[in-house]
DNA sequence: CGCCGGATATGACTTCAATCATATAATATA
DNA sequence: TATATTATATGATTGAAGTCATATCCGGCG
C-alpha cells in the first residue's frame, strides 16, 4: 500500500517468516507498521477450546494491524504467517509521520480503513443473520470482488474449507455440507474438491 | 465530530426527523456526510423474514454512513433515527474537501474509522465464537468503553433486550434468558429490569 | 505406479438456540 | 389511580449446527 522505496527510506526493514511464524500476539501494544512483500499473513483470534477465529488474510502489498497504531488500545487479534513469506516494517513514529508528511498515502490509507469497514459490515449482517449458506455465501463473494473478480466471470476459491470455516466462524462438516448443498441449487460449483463461483 | 459551525460554513443544512424516520437506505447511492446534532440514529439491515440488525448506534456529536463517501459503493445499511432527531448534513464533495482542506480533521476522522474497525474485530470475534453469554458480554463491554465508563464502576445500560438482540444477532428471549444466567454468574446486575456491569 | 498424508465427505447422535405461546412486571397515558 | 402499552420473563417443543467417528478422495513423492 506504501511504495516499498519510501518504507525504506523511512527505516523500513525487512523480516522472513516461515508458516506458521508469530509477528505479534493479540493483546500486544502495537509498535510496528507492517506491510507484506511475499507471501500472505492472517489475523487470527484462539478462543478458549483452541478454535481459530481468522479476522482477515493479507496479501502482498497490504498493510495489516495498522487501525491500532491511531488509537491507544493492544491489538485485538495475532498475526501469524499464513505461509512462508516476507514483511516490511517502520516504526509507529515513522508511519505517523508517514500520514502527516503525504497527504495522499493518508487519503488511500482512509480509503483502505472505509472498504474494510464496508466490508465487515456486508459480513457481518450475513454472521448475525444466521444461516451457514449466507455466511459462506457472503464469504465468496467478498473474495471474488476482493480478488478483483469481474462480475459473472467464474472465480477459482484458493482457501481449505477449513479456512473458510475458520473465518465464517462455523465447523468444517457444517462447511462441507452447506457446500454441497449450494452446489445443488447451482450457486456454485465443485469439481475435485475446487470451489468456483 | 466536526465543528457544527464549520459544517455550517460548507452549507450544512439542518433536518429534523421523527422516530423511525428513515434517512437513506441499504443500497441508495450515498451523497452527504450526516452527523448527528440531536437525538440517535441505528443503521440497520432487515433480512428476508423481516428480522432486524442493528450495525451501530450512533449519538449526538458522532457521524454516520461516511465510508462509503470513500469508496464506490452503495450503502450497505439503511439509517433510521432511533428516537426524535436532529442531524446536519453536507455534500459528500464538500466532506471530501474538508478532509482535503484540515489535516487535523482528516486525521481525527481516521482515528475514528480505526476505532470503529478496532471495536468490529472484538464484537466479531465473539459473535463467530460461539456462545450467546460471549455475544452479550462484548457488546456491553463495548458500549461501557465507548460510552466513558471508567474502568470498574458499575454502568447502567440504556437499550432494551430487543437491540440488544438485534446488535447481536440473536432472539429476544435468548438474550433474556443468557442475562439472567449471566446476573447468577455476577457478571452483571439486574434490578426491576434495568441491566448493571 | 503405488503409497502416504491431508483434505473432503458422510452418517449417527447430541446439544442448544429458535420458535411459539403465554404470563407477569414496568412504564407511560388518561 | 386506573388502564393501556410496552418490556421482561418463563415453559414446552423443534430443528439445525456441533460433535465424533469413519470413510473416501486427491495430490505429492519415492
Amino acid at each position: 500500500m506504501i511504495q516499498q522505496e519510501l518504507l525504506i527510506a523511512w527505516g523500513g526493514t525487512f523480516r522472513k517468516l516461515h508458516k506458521d511464524q508469530v509477528i505479534f500476539f493479540e493483546g500486544d501494544k502495537p509498535l510496528y507498521y507492517y506491510q507484506v512483500v511475499e507471501g500472505s499473513v492472517k489475523m487470527i483470534n484462539i478462543n478458549d477450546d483452541g478454535k481459530e477465529f481468522i479476522q482477515g488474510i493479507f496479501k502482498t502489498g497490504e498493510s495489516f494491524g495498522e487501525p491500532v497504531l491511531l488509537i491507544d488500545e493492544p491489538y485485538p487479534a495475532g498475526a501469524v504467517a499464513n505461509e512462508d513469506s516476507v514483511v516490511i516494517r517502520i516504526t509507529k513514529q515513522g508511519f505517523l509521520c508517514v500520514l502527516k508528511e503525504y497527504p495522499d498515502i493518508h487519503l488511500s490509507f482512509t480509503q483502505v480503513l472505509a472498504q474494510r469497514l464496508y466490508n465487515k459490515a456486508l459480513m457481518s449482517k450475513e454472521i448475525a443473520s444466521h444461516g451457514p449458506e449466507h455466511r459462506i455465501l457472503a464469504l465468496l463473494n467478498m473474495l471474488k470482488k476482493t480478488n478483483g473478480c469481474v462480475n459473472g466471470k467464474k472465480f477459482r476459491i484458493n482457501f481449505p474449507r477449513q479456512q473458510i470455516a475458520d473465518m465464517t466462524g462455523l465447523r468444517v462438516e457444517t462447511v462441507i455440507r452447506s457446500m454441497k448443498k449450494m452446489e445443488k441449487k447451482k450457486l456454485i460449483e465443485i469439481k475435485s474438491g475446487k470451489v468456483y463461483c
